[in-house]
DNA sequence: CCCGAATCTGCGGGTTTCCGCACGTTGATT
DNA sequence: AATCAACGTGCGGAAACCCGCAGATTCGGG
């Protein structure tokens, strides 16, 4: 059995190897990378069907690498070990999983016993296994009251991106009232909304406050804010300069 | 001499240990501290004046707890050790040091010869030691093409936290056109300014762009913005309802 | 003393946001 | 077939934003 480590920090993968090779003797080979880009080759190269896959690193950060070897072998089994438990990367997971596929996310701050359990079930029971504090997130995220639509998270990163509801309506093909519905929806989600009864004194900028509330709440963070600037810049590439109703 | 260090990962933590100990031979006592409150409460308990620190921390940041330490002791040799430079911190720290103190700020990723080095330099020489990647940045932040004012860094913190002009004019003590002043001045600066020659298309919000691109080049970061947002909340309560001219 | 340079301020107007009101489409449920 | 919820669209208007123009203020030199 062949395990492949991802993980830039080395003290993190020096410390990944010894919990692998303790909590798997079934294992024989361990192979490491430090980035996404070289996890990618590894897992390509050899035909090593168990990551274990750290979420922020550069080039190329985990939920990318994890796409590209999913999309490449849809049943390989792939434990996710990040610091955070916010919603841009469970939502970003949780997009990208196969059907059927076997995972796991821990945090960095388990204990070592909670790591060894997670290695074991994912690895050779197929099982997935979710941290208590992720699982949290992912109830709130299909269900409640801090649940988006998919549609609704499309406007805020557009928003978060800078762009005005008119090139939004582009980008997406929508009518401007269609886009700033969605963004009404959203500001009434994320709590921004101001019902202006008396003192008719708007403290907030309700576009850019709905922006800062997300990255506070971590719905959004800096990661997915690079990957959606580089869409966007692809996208301003090729249709920006369309012809215009 | 007592060394104290500050820092929440444990890994890190026991990798610091080491350093400090083979670094520092002179050094009879290592304390260590898994976050900003704890380590501040040792640095007063023990009378530590060498303290190692982390700066992404919770409770309390390396930043907020290097800050009450100073005051309490202007005299401490204090070395951030830190994943990232980024323009928040870098301003964060050059804001808080006292005059004549010596400190250091060397990145995790430097090798293990660099950190030696920066310990006794820092502990030992009293100099100060700066990675270079980070003195770039000092330099920019001062000098050229990216270097703001304070009152235009001010203005920055404000429409990242969703602030409308009126507001951020009470809070600062300005009028509103000032405060549109110094956001056109940010515009520029960021090279956000959209000189609409020919095509009026306007692509971006530039106000939420600003901050959007602030965001990506580091000069406000997460637990920047969580600073930012309790300072408001206080002026908020305090001088938030106040009469309006 | 007068001269820039930097900053604060008011005015005016073009553009963008924010949002209530109203209506049509779609799709799933009963 | 009827209904209900979710979503898309147009109209219109109040407020906010962006910014050029121009007149004040401050402050450090020459």
């Amino acid at each position: 059995m062949k395990v492949l480590i991802v993980e830039d920090d080395p003290l993190h993968r020096a410390y990944l190897g010894e919990a692998v090779r303790g909590a798997l003797p079934e294992c024989n080979t361990v192979l490491e990378a430090a980035d996404g880009l070289a996890g990618e080759r590894l897992a390509r190269e050899h035909i090593s069907d168990r990551v274990v896959m750290d979420l922020q690193m550069s080039p190329r950060n985990g939920i990318e690498a994890a796409r590209t070897i999913w999309r490449e072998r849809p049943d390989t089994r792939i434990l996710f070990w990040s610091n955070y438990a916010d919603e841009a990367n469970v939502r970003g997971i949780s997009r990208i999983v196969p059907p059927g596929a076997a995972y796991g996310y821990v945090l960095k701050s388990a204990s070592d016993e909670r790591l060894r359990l997670a290695l074991r079930s994912v690895f050779i029971e197929d099982q997935c296994v979710i941290d208590r504090e992720v699982r949290g997130l992912q109830q709130k995220s299909a269900g409640a009251v801090s649940g988006f639509t998919d549609s609704e998270y499309e406007v805020l990163i557009d928003i978060a991106l800078g762009l005005t509801d008119r090139t939004i309506a582009r980008r997406r093909n929508l009518s401007l009232r269609s886009v700033q519905n969605r963004l009404q929806q959203l500001y009434e989600k994320l709590g921004v909304y101001q019902p202006n009864d008396g003192d008719p004194e708007a403290r907030f900028n309700l576009r850019s406050r709905a922006v800062t509330v997300s990255l506070l709440r971590k719905l959004v963070n800096h990661t997915a804010l690079e990957r959606a600037e580089m869409d966007l810049a692809r996208w301003l590439e090729r249709d920006g300069h369309g012809p215009k109703p």
